[in-house]
DNA sequence: GGCCAGGCGCTGGTATGTAAGTATGCAGCG
DNA sequence: CGCTGCATACTTACATACCAGCGCCTGGCC
């Protein structure tokens, strides 16, 4: 029997296929670029986006291009119509509150967990995390801090072992960062960000999860505020109208 | 400009996409056929799949299968691997208890909410579901009952406003549904169902979202207990060797 | 008999071609 | 002048062709 050979190969070679994830290369790349340039806006809300002129401009075929946009279609970035075209969603503030339902469902429980369960070397190593940070943003430097952010949350994942948690909160994260990145940074806005995370760092400490959940919770939902804002400065990114 | 006429009657057309959802025809199908066949096990964990097999059989070319692939591999169906080939994923313990958190948390939280937000008009529906499901357990259908099932924990997520819990949900449940068809059907375990879906609508009549979510959870913990007799049963099926 | 090397057949990844459907813009008519 | 109908130029969906990489098998060597 051939398969038991391929079967024990395949097995040794998951954490290899894990890690460096799905799809080809030029599929992989295209779909980070193309996620990438929405999530920044230079692909504004609403474009109409031609396979032919996207597979030109990242040099690569139909193909890869097509397979990039069927994941963003999943992920409610693109929408594609059938012999018409694929466009770049609205912002909807039910998108938006929903990516914010999922990422607060799960970050939270999640908390939860890693208050029971976290080990004193964990929660040190998250004290570092957050150290830096306050040092990143003591320079003001806003694209360092996002991505120890992003560990800080994935850690807390981690902790509570359960990092597919982190996985599908950052897909739908995606959604809050487009809305985040069109808010003009506020001076204080990245230390209050790190002040909370020492907050929810010292309930783990006190293995309280009431208290983590809590905190964590209205930590994440400080993105929500400036939503309506953001919504009355760029209308036209918006795919549901202003409420009377 | 020419997108402004595209864009009106790309927004008229939302709905019917959004509705008939992605993809063509081919590529749909072939991704339901695919998914049901892994979730039944008639595809058996660790069975290589052909690109070229599959498209000979559902009667189409590569492209759709391969699109239906890639969804199955986010969805952690299938494992692709370059030049290799694609294989269904073995039952793994932990990717099954990561799928149980994602569902228990995002529906309890929706649970919580569908407490506090519910009209008496919604429960008297979601009540009738619960009889029509005490109707079919008596005749022992089995398929009819998990179809109710599906649309009681749909309605639970649409009470809450979160119809997307549910979406995201039922993209993670078949990870549970592949274990509990491997499960021989315990005589009382469609009453009990049926009894604790009862008792979730009656927290939900008084408006008590700490027992409603309680007993929520309490439901969506079942199917795990069957786990560890269905691995000794099964072996084969899983990547993960039983713990000593 | 055991072992190593190279051809072979398969895989998925990518590129390209074909088909079907849609909005646009113009031409011709009322 | 306004409206209708068709030719056209796009779009995506699907089919096909080609490529690089890998495991396996076999033939030859030690």
């Amino acid at each position: 029997m051939t398969d038991v050979g391929i079967d024990r190969l395949r097995d040794m070679r998951i954490d290899r296929l894990h890690a460096s994830n799905s799809g080809g290369p030029a599929s992989r790349q295209a779909y980070r670029a193309l996620r990438d340039a929405i999530i920044a806006t230079e692909l504004e809300p609403g474009q109409r986006l031609s396979e032919n002129e996207l597979a030109e401009r990242l040099a690569v075929s139909r193909t890869p291009i097509r397979e990039a946009l069927i994941r963003l279609r999943d992920d409610r970035f693109v929408q594609i119509v059938p012999q018409l075209g694929t466009f770049v969603t609205r912002i909807s503030t039910a998108a938006v509150e929903d990516a914010q339902f999922i990422r607060e469902s799960l970050e939270c429980a999640a908390v939860r967990l890693a208050a029971t369960r976290a080990q004193d070397g964990d929660l040190a190593a998250l004290a570092g995390l957050v150290r830096r940070q306050a040092e990143v943003v003591g320079h003001g430097d806003y694209g360092r801090f996002a991505v120890l952010d992003d560990e800080f949350h994935a850690g807390l994942c981690e902790l509570a072992g359960r990092p597919v948690a982190w996985e599908v909160a950052q897909r739908v994260k995606g959604h809050l960062n487009r809305v985040r990145r069109l808010s003009l940074p506020q001076p204080h806005y990245l230390d209050e960000m790190v002040a909370e995370h020492r907050e929810v760092l010292e309930a783990l400490e006190r293995r309280d999860p009431d208290a983590a959940e809590t905190t964590l919770r209205h930590h994440l939902r400080m993105v929500l505020s400036a939503l309506p804002a953001i919504r009355a400065q760029h209308p036209d990114y918006f795919q549901d109208e202003e409420r009377g």
